[in-house]
DNA sequence: ATAAATGTGGGGATAAGTGGGGAAATTGTG
DNA sequence: CACAATTTCCCCACTTATCCCCACATTTAT
């Protein structure tokens, strides 16, 4: 399971290190892809499977899924970690995120998130203030 | 499994390489075809033919299924990798999908897609714009 | 304080992508 | 049928990117 919130950064050759207590759920293979609100998702190869397999549903003949599958499918990548335990992201991707120096990544059950810091900042910032709001929401849910 | 986003080029023989990660699904021969949205689609032998049973057991009496059973058919060309993993492109492909110089390769899961740059571009583009549904679709899914 | 583990940086070998010459095959024409 | 013209494909050479490896820095644990 991935929990946590680590403060990393990228070099020149656009690799991160992956948190030590990830690497090995994910040193079989991952697939990073696009995410919501300009982050970056990381998934293992068995959670990617159930998602392209969903995906993959989708009527090809209807021009917004269509566009959102090209999304999701050309927006993934397959990698594996080096010998050092990092991922290398793709340019495409890290152009997506706004990914220039320090990264944020965190953990959130089923999968890993990178966040370009400034992104991440403000996200959580916002978020918090909406805090008593979500809150509501979730006793509505049941949750609390 | 076909996933990423490559950047590559064509020579003046209408030669392009294939990036070195589709190459194995595709060295025993492969379909190359119009897509949708002036693209081009690619498929290994054995897709091609479950996607000719589709095409088949649409309405014919349907213009529009007509059309697109024709544009499908009648544009494709069965091709072979070179010795340098590339493919060649028929011409009235190249024009049909308006590629001169730069194009984009993307894997779409069990298909390849080759786009001119420019509108691969353009398409992307229109496509983040339209992130609120993609949000929705995700949830849909069971992302989130 | 010392040792171990984690994260970061960069050199160098290896592989991938690109361009073009030339042989073989195909097509067309006298 | 012979030969020329064109196309196709194989091969080599070059450039650029990728990955492996080693080394250092920084943090954490003993």
């Amino acid at each position: 399971m991935f929990l946590g919130e680590y403060s990393h950064s990228i070099d020149e050759k656009g690799r991160i290190a992956v948190p030590k207590k990830f690497r090995n759920e994910l040193e079989k293979g991952l697939i990073i892809t696009r995410g919501l609100d300009n982050c970056l998702f990381v998934f293992t190869d068995a959670e990617w499977q159930k998602l392209a397999e969903q995906l993959q549903k989708l009527p090809l003949t209807q021009a917004s899924a269509r566009s959102f599958v090209r999304l999701m499918f050309a927006g993934a990548s397959e990698e594996l970690l080096d010998k050092q335990g990092r991922i290398s992201v793709p340019q495409f991707l890290r152009e997506y995120a706004g990914i220039k120096k320090n990264v944020i990544v965190t953990g959130l059950f089923n999968r890993m998130e990178i966040w370009a810091e400034d992104a991440w900042t403000a996200y959580k910032q916002s978020a918090e203030e909406n805090n008593s709001e979500l809150a509501e929401q979730l006793a509505g849910i049941g949750i609390i």
